[in-house]
DNA sequence: TCTATTCTTGAATAAAATGTGAACAAACTA
DNA sequence: TAGTTTGTTCACATTTTATTCAAGAATAGA
């Protein structure tokens, strides 16, 4: 009852279902709407909800257009989603107030980091803090990483690929797993392409890429390693 | 990330609804039983609590009865509970494998800056269901075992048919259970394959490979042996 | 004790998974 | 647009694991 409860609103139900599931594991409570007006409805009448991920193009009223009618109303947190090639006047949307943008397809770990950090600003939560393991340390805000003090630079998605691992620090992740949360959610593509991130990853490691290790027959761990 | 669940055993109904309004408004989920017999049954049945509260002055079971059979099966982290005046054997406790001593009246503060501190030493923050027989411990999440505390490396199909065999300990398994359970449903290969592998597990294992009986004409059993 | 089975073991072979470098494609910058 | 960086794929080398096999040891029963 302590957890905070996110609106979804697309009319895909696919799209729906699957940010419902990364929120879900996430610890969020998750409504659903179909289009604008079951939106505002549902908004209008749960007065708990706590953030609104929503889609722009949909049937009945438009994202936009629901944006500005809530803002009659109220303050919550807005984070508009827009289809790869959609028109998004971003610039529109943000008078209108809305609080961040996320681009289809985006990966499981973007989506729950940005709530986060929207929530972390409007409720006064902790701040993300710096993940230090063995020597590394990452700052999710900076996107920057450091072994034993020294930055070390890393692409974009070798930096998500890290973070990941080091959340999931002494677990054996499979590819499957890992393809799920970092990669984007329409990537369906070799998941060897894991291992040439994770080879890059180890030499720009150096030594501390000793901490990825190999999991035979099912895929990496990341750990701190005695033996 | 999903909540941490942590068991508050006591008799006054009271003192759990204290306990369990400081753990919540601290992010943590939170079951209640009343008694030592309570306690137990709850903790067999939720393979979720990574935490136990637990006052010593109880009806049906006590607090140290309880630790005692909870340590039969696990490592759980506990935190012991003792009013004021209470004739707390504290070293008796730690050697049952108490974690902490709380003594009450005590500030939510240090309530919970307790738990976090034990949580995060004993690393329980996502850590897995733990089998643990006989000096032989696996971890299913790290895909590691541990014999007498030291890590052994095994391979995949060993360490399936491992956990297989522990999980079913004590029972006789016939090598045709053992495939159709282990190994993939298209395998029709030799049932001798089985062989090898218990004779590389039990040279792994050391002593503890004893552990894996043969039963003539049959296949194979796991047994913590009396003998 | 002897014999027919059943296991154990080590070595050989087959199969599977991973590491790597290079080529190509896509995205981004200037 | 050309030039860079980043992401992906692929093929082949390498490593590790799984399976088979055969000889020798152990077991149960007569």
């Amino acid at each position: 009852m302590d957890k905070l409860k996110i609106l979804v609103v697309d009319d895909e139900i696919r799209l729906r279902k699957l940010v419902k599931d990364f929120l879900h594991k996430n610890g969020y409570d998750v409504v659903e709407a179909s289009d604008g007006v079951e939106a505002l409805d549902l908004f209008f009448s749960d007065k708990s909800i706590s953030l609104i991920i929503c889609d722009i193009m949909m049937p009945k009223l438009n994202g936009y257009e629901v944006v500005k009618e809530i803002r009659h109303y109220s303050d919550i947190p807005i984070i508009m989603l827009t289809a790869k090639g959609e028109e998004s006047d971003e610039l529109q949307g943000y008078d209108l107030g809305v609080d961040e943008y996320i681009s289809k397809p985006f990966s499981p770990r973007i989506l729950v980091a940005r709530v986060e950090a929207i929530l972390r600003r409007s409720h006064a939560l902790a701040s993300s803090q710096i993940l230090s393991v063995g020597g590394i340390s990452i700052d999710p805000d900076a996107h920057e990483v450091k072994v034993d003090g020294k930055q070390v630079d890393l692409s974009y998605k070798e930096f998500e690929l890290l973070q990941y691992f080091m959340i999931n620090q002494g677990v054996a992740l499979s590819r499957e797993k890992i393809l799920n949360q970092v990669w984007n959610y329409d990537y369906y593509g070799d998941p060897r392409t894991i291992d040439t991130h994770v080879k890059k990853l180890r030499s720009k490691l150096g030594e501390k890429g000793d901490y990825i290790k190999t999991i035979w027959g099912i895929g990496y761990k990341f750990e701190v390693g005695q033996e």
